[in-house]
RNA sequence: GGCGGCGUAGCUCAGCGGUAGAGCAGGGGAAUCAUAAUCCCUUGGUCGGCGGUUCAAAUCCGUCCGCCGCUACCA
């Protein structure tokens, strides 16, 4: 089967922050869950390059556009690698072959009589060079309006293209009613499902304010409006127009993950988009929350946006990835503090996880010369525990379905705790005096629960599972789901235990 | 204003018709293999207020109070 994942791409007016981080690391967690467990995985990220705002920025950086959005995107390429993401390609909209699959969507939009060319009006503020909606205007005593900014704004009527959303709202009920799971969480899809029932409007899609855009096809003196040259990216990666080529069997997108801000263009524009191309549309989108910063929203004039390259740095890739989708149940707000980060990785990663490993290993190493134990014959205790550890990957794979990231690595912890507590009701330490036979099949045991612990938490944490699977003497081709089945060889040499997850030294001298 | 959601232990949240749960934090004990990490037991809640339906309500209905989201062209 394929699975195909997409990133929004991530537009080029700023640097990248937490948010753009949290989005990336969750839609890499899924595609590598996916991958590992058998999936023909598609996993795509980007950057949006056009628009007033990026020719803007351009222009106050002193750059043109391109070199500007040459820059930008380069950044979040960095910080992708940064954040070890297994995004199987990255495209920009400023690549040709963007714009040809953009131009060709167009086109075939505008054959179907779904794109017209009519006009846009609304107060403009020629200083902010922005449109404003009459609800954001204050209107001074001498009569003119102005907008937040203070700028004095000004009604213009400018020619635009414009698609036919109107004549699409029965069909997106439609879907929507067929699908119910086509957008999650389930109070952010009754929202779509309240916005389109009370009307939709047909839809600028067309600019000729400014120049930094793909060109409307046999009318140069517009651009394409962002957001239709945006969307498009998804199937343009593809290959879009071309259907008849390897990559576009992963269309329909599986699993579009968005940020709540842009959850609309993607529930409702493009499936309006793509039904009007005659395109089968997304099965999913999801859309997940904001970070606050120590219970402050983050905003560049407060000064507390946190730079995803700082982060990993200051605590570790996967400390940090842990952290972002174990904190807060996905979908839901969350807050991020140096305090909580701290927290989570001492009791959940370095005393439940990893010091359970430590735990076994270092009794493997002592009393088993190193070598994986032989298992015996099992207890119910044994079988109990094993039979959790074995149910974890489909569990795992039924919240993964539904974006439960942070549900999933519950039940991964719940079978952590069971195995410390089953450590100490055995306690091989004494069984050592007692019941050799029995220590080495009680080791045993744990060295295959904790194999498949490390297995399924690979997609959260990469490299450190790897490094546990290391210690466990897992071959480096044996770490997938269809792996599990196959046993580890008695005897195998495991290496010296070293901790995966040693605990973060406080500086006590943190203010100097 | 309209539509929708939420309010459950100190904190973060699960439960959504059958007399309250988890993790963390707090208290007591055990153990000593381990990153002084763990395990066991335990304190703690009139499930926002008030009314109603029901043999039975965090759980359904009404209402009030308090938060929050969406309400179009702004990634």
């Amino acid at each position: 089967m394929t699975y195909y994942v997409t990133t929004p791409i991530f537009y080029v007016n700023g640097s990248p922050h937490i948010g753009h981080a949290y989005t990336a690391i969750a839609a890499d967690v899924i595609a590598r869950f996916k991958r590992l467990d058998g999936e023909d995985v598609r996993f795509l990220s980007g950057t949006d390059e056009h628009g007033q705002k990026v020719e803007k920025a351009a222009r106050d950086a002193g750059l043109d556009p391109q070199a500007f959005t040459d820059r930008v995107s380069a950044e979040f390429r960095t910080m992708l690698t940064t954040l070890n993401i297994s995004n199987d390609d990255f495209i920009r909209t400023t690549e040709p072959r963007h714009k040809a699959g953009a131009t060709a969507l167009w086109e075939k939009l505008f054959a179907a009589g779904d794109i017209y060319l009519g006009h846009y009006e609304g107060f403009y503020a020629v200083r902010d060079e922005d449109f404003y909606g009459e609800d954001d205007l204050t209107t001074l005593p001498d009569g003119t309006r102005i907008a937040p900014t203070g700028a004095p704004v000004e009604w213009v009527r400018e020619p635009n293209y414009l698609f036919r959303l109107s004549a699409y709202q029965d069909r997106l009920l439609a879907h929507y009613e067929a699908n119910p799971d086509f957008v999650g969480p389930a109070g952010k899809r009754n929202e779509m499902l309240a916005f389109i029932r009370g009307g939709l409007n047909d839809l600028s899609v067309s600019r000729s304010s400014f120049r930094w855009g793909i060109p409307v096809p046999n009318d140069p003196d517009h651009v394409m409006y962002v957001w239709l040259d945006a969307l498009a990216n998804y199937i343009t990666a593809l290959g879009y127009p071309a259907e008849d080529t390897a990559l576009w069997r992963f269309w329909p997108a599986n699993l579009h993950l968005v940020g709540k801000d842009i959850q609309r263009f993607h529930a409702i524009y493009w499936p309006a988009f793509l039904m009007a191309a005659g395109l089968p549309v997304p099965r999913r989108i999801f859309a997940h929350g904001w970070w606050t910063i120590d219970g402050a929203k983050m905003s560049k004039s407060v000064g507390n946006v946190v730079d995803p390259h700082d982060l990993v740095a200051k605590y570790g890739l996967d400390a940090v990835r842990f952290f972002l989708l174990r904190e807060v149940p996905f979908g839901n707000d969350g807050d991020f503090s140096h305090r909580a980060l701290v927290s989570r990785f001492t009791t959940e990663l370095a005393n439940d996880l990893g010091n359970l490993a430590q735990r076994f290993l270092s009794l493997i190493a002592k009393n088993c010369g190193g070598l994986l134990p032989e298992a015996g014959p099992r207890t119910e205790a044994d079988s109990e525990l094993l039979a959790a550890a074995e149910a974890l990957p489909a569990s795992l794979r039924e919240k993964i379905d539904r974006q439960a990231l942070g549900e999933a690595i519950e039940d991964v912890w719940r079978v952590i705790r069971a195995g410390n507590a089953y450590i100490d009701h055995q306690a091989p330490w004494a069984l050592r005096r007692t019941d050799p036979p029995r220590m080495a099949h009680v080791l045993r045991v744990l060295a295959d629960v904790q194999r498949i612990i490390a297995t399924v938490l690979l997609p959260f944490m990469p490299a450190s599972m790897d490094r546990m699977l290391d210690q466990l003497g897992v071959p480096a081709d044996q770490r997938s789901f269809a792996a599990l089945s196959v046993p580890l060889a008695d005897a195998t040499k495991l290496p010296p235990p070293q901790g995966i997850f040693p605990k973060m030294v406080e500086d006590t001298d943190a203010k100097s």
